[in-house]
DNA sequence: TCCTTGAATAGATGTCTGTCGAAACAGGAT
DNA sequence: ATCCTGTTTCGACAGACATCTATTCAAGGA
């Protein structure tokens, strides 16, 4: 459980969507991100774990919000750690999960124009 | 061709992901905008269309872009216009579509604290 | 009118994905 | 050591999706 930093969206990143076409390369990688932000269950554990208290949230408290199994809800967490948007920490019996706000920050940038100078 | 409008993204918009927890319909709406950008191609024709001259770009300029057959053009680009991302024009033998700039903007918004304010 | 070209639709197919139940794993408590 | 609870992995299955070929529709030009 550590190798799942933002590697990705750190070379796609800085040029808006519209201000030059992107290269295949470049959508491959925006697409996985948009991809794991794609299911209604993923985006609400994102939001979850993103507006929680201390900016962080346990598994059990993210499966209580949903009719899912556990299992599902483990899985729609692995899909968001290995896109790079969270990442889990597990201290004694609960693992507790944050998003990492830079990969938003720099999704949000692509699509809007001038988007980039915002995160300077 | 005419009811494919923001209908989108007008209700789901505002509140930062980050702000507080979605509700399933607002993850609903937002899903599908970005299940509609989570394919590579359709990344890539949605900004050869925002980049390109003018800002409209035809079919026959798109097509040419991709290692894919015209019909597989046609479906993405089908996907992308019923999201709500763009829009599609006819004017004499071929096809104009430009992207709906606001609807990026509500995305990008979504996903960054603050990010609302950033419209007005 | 007919033919040609650009674009969309229809149908088919192989792959990916969301979900589940069952089983395995990790820590803490008894 | 043994159980109990929280979490992840495994295997399976139904539905969704990207792509293709063949066909149809739209608009101009001969």
């Amino acid at each position: 459980m550590s190798k799942q930093l933002p590697l990705v969206a750190m070379d796609a990143c800085c040029s808006p969507l519209a201000r030059e076409p992107l290269t295949a390369d470049q959508a491959a990688e925006l697409s996985k991100l948009f991809k794991a932000m794609s299911d209604p269950v993923r985006l609400r554990l994102l939001s979850l774990i993103a507006s929680h208290a201390g900016g962080e949230a346990c598994v059990c408290d993210l499966t209580d919000a949903f009719d899912l199994t556990g299992p599902t809800i483990s899985h729609h967490l692995k899909v968001l750690r290995e896109s790079g948007l969270i990442t889990g920490e597990r201290r004694g019996t609960w693992v507790y999960y944050r998003v990492h706000p830079e990969v938003l920050a720099r999704l949000s940038a692509v699509l809007v124009p001038g988007g980039a100078e915002a995160l300077a």
